[in-house]
DNA sequence: CAATTCACGTTGTACTATACAACTACTTCC
DNA sequence: GGAAGTAGTTGTATAGTACAACGTGAATTG
């Protein structure tokens, strides 16, 4: 096996192995708010606001498994909705202060968690892997 | 932000969203087995036979969880138990040709997958991609 | 402008992956 | 030989997901 074989091989495991643990590692850092609800709350945060179809393309995701996450968040009390005055079909979908709040708690428990296991790099190292992803994941969205 | 935090705020984002569509990416490139019976499947072909304990352990995943996907693989004709003659408890697995073949499907493909994705990287920056991830999924194993 | 088509979101249904707890069957150790 | 431990299964519950059918409102077009 070459060497570019032996390094494709390699990225393919260890990106598998961190896929399949990420949910239970999301679970234990911050258990009041799962992988998927917090990657949507924090799409809200982020863009201030935005209607459950856009969180959908975005994520490739169903609509329908997005309108269920939005209600349950709702429920939680850390969504709120507001119609849209332009057309009534739409949502716009705001974090309220209580989803703000548990967002910030789960990023900071998040962050912390990722610097700890990151520690130990130095600047250049964590550059280039966060360089690399980006570039990764890009790729993988034009022909995803 | 510094440099520094806003690298592992990249690395966090993009590990994330890997994490998220893992498994439908998983289920497009083979869907005739999943990221979970694949992994476990590549496993026993790896290891040559193993537990059902030992992939629980391996994958932090339950023991239940395990027998049931080792029983859905078995049902499909994939994976073989033997009986460990020393050790009536324990149940050495295998794959059948039949899930040997349908592994080496799905590692084709997976690999060209992975192939076409980094296609246009070169050499360097995947040997260090690759030693990257490694670097970062062994911190987890142990401190996870 | 009325009728058709389209867009947004919800609900019914089904399935997969997962965990925890209770259980059975076997082994080991005192 | 009985107590304690280990391997695996099964019951039960939950999260996340998709697809299809639907209701409602918007836009287009003949």
């Amino acid at each position: 096996m070459t060497q570019r074989n032996a390094s494709v091989e390699i990225i393919q495991q260890q990106l598998t192995a961190f896929a399949r643990r990420a949910r239970a590692t999301a679970a234990r850092i911050h258990p009041e708010l799962s992988l998927v609800s917090y990657t949507l709350l924090a799409h809200l945060d982020d863009q201030q606001g935005c209607r459950a179809t856009d969180l959908a393309a975005h994520y490739f995701l169903d609509k329908s498994t997005v309108s269920r996450q939005i209600a349950a968040l709702e429920k939680l009390g850390f969504v709120e909705r507001r119609v849209d005055p332009d057309d009534h079909r739409v949502q716009v979908l705001h974090p309220t202060p209580a989803g703000a709040a548990v967002l910030s708690n789960a990023m900071t428990s998040r962050r912390q968690a990722f610097h700890e296991r990151l520690g130990d790099w130095d600047d250049a190292d964590l550059a280039r892997f966060a360089s690399y992803l980006l570039r990764y994941n890009a790729a993988q969205e034009l022909k995803g």
